[in-house]
DNA sequence: TCATAAAAGCAAATTATTTGCGTTAATAGT
DNA sequence: ACTATTAACGCAAATAATTTGCTTTTATGA
């Protein structure tokens, strides 16, 4: 079976993956992703070495099925009045969290991953985000944009750079997010 | 030291690196990336692992060296008359090679090792390319958007698209350029 | 309550990685 | 041209990670 779907909250499967992913979470507060092995992991866990390779082949599965628990949003766009203000507000907190370290360490392990569901469900996750602004901002009955071009013209260029190399400012931010309010109106 | 930097052409490392990036093509182009390990491209490359581990550190880094190579671009992007159909037509064929099997592996490659130079030189082939186009244009006296802003309108809304999900098809890089090329003009 | 099946533990076998040390080959100075 | 120097390589032993067969545990549903 994959991973994680329909587990009972009580079940020995959801008990040891969550202790997998405490263990996980606070080897790599502590030390180097380089020096962080699966021994290790399941020697914190309190579980075997065999159980973590059978559940998830390897460390960069284990460590992308982590990252992207790790990067759903955990609270809602915050309101700034105005579906611009709004999307500024997010973008510019979203650059800053997705380029610190751990951000990127995090992306980068969700990309890495073979398998390509969890970077999906990042950009599911974003998506969502974006469309939670523009609802709201269609609800106060504001223009905004398709949130697919939020993603080319907002999202993208963010999560491009981060990737591959520079990390965007917030004047950059705020530029991309102009240009796409601009485009809309 | 770091690899590849003032490698005389004839030299031993030359010899090395050339035989241990072919054998990695090669191993790539026959087997799946799972498959392949150190001590089955030192065999093929007729080295010894400890000489691959001490260059390169360990399997990630070796093939992020080896897609960055290949990811370089073999040719300047057509002449297709004017910028907008040499962006159109560059686009459309980055798009399809970045989104192809091998194209993604190579990108996950690059991303995935844990320096983040590969990444940047990628990013810049990539900036040279647009900037030849954009180059022909004022040439031509045609008006051409600054490559930053192709970059952040054209280039990271395919690749995030690749990246984390769907594969951008013809019409919508199309839509991408157009757009991109109405701002400017 | 019992039968079943999925997941975990254990341990042995395999495979990958690291490391110390001797050797080779390119480079620079005389 | 010859030699001293040094960086990179080969070899092999030691360590660490991964795989695998088999047994035991623990949910789950009849």
């Amino acid at each position: 079976m994959t991973v994680k779907e329909n587990l009972r909250p009580g079940g020995r499967s959801a008990r040891v993956q969550a202790s997998v992913h405490k263990a996980v979470r606070e080897l790599l507060a502590e030390m180097s992703r380089a020096e962080v092995t699966i021994p290790l992991i399941a020697g914190k866990a309190g579980v075997t070495p065999s159980t973590i390779y059978r559940r998830w082949g390897d460390l960069q599965q284990l460590l992308a099925d982590v990252a992207v628990d790790r990067l759903r949003p955990d609270m809602q766009p915050v309101d700034a009045g105005s579906g611009k203000a709004d999307l500024e507000a997010w973008a510019e907190q979203y650059a800053e969290e997705m380029s610190s370290g751990p951000g990127r360490e995090m992306i980068r392990d969700v990309l890495a991953a073979q398998a390509s569901a969890n970077a999906c469900k990042c950009a599911e996750f974003t998506r969502q985000q974006v469309g939670l602004i523009a609802e709201r901002a269609k609800a106060r009955g504001e223009a905004f944009p398709d949130v697919e071009r939020v993603m080319d013209q907002v999202v993208a260029p963010i999560m491009y750079r981060i990737l591959f190399g520079d990390v965007p400012d917030a004047a950059r931010v705020r530029d991309l997010v102009s240009r796409v309010m601009g485009a809309a109106l």
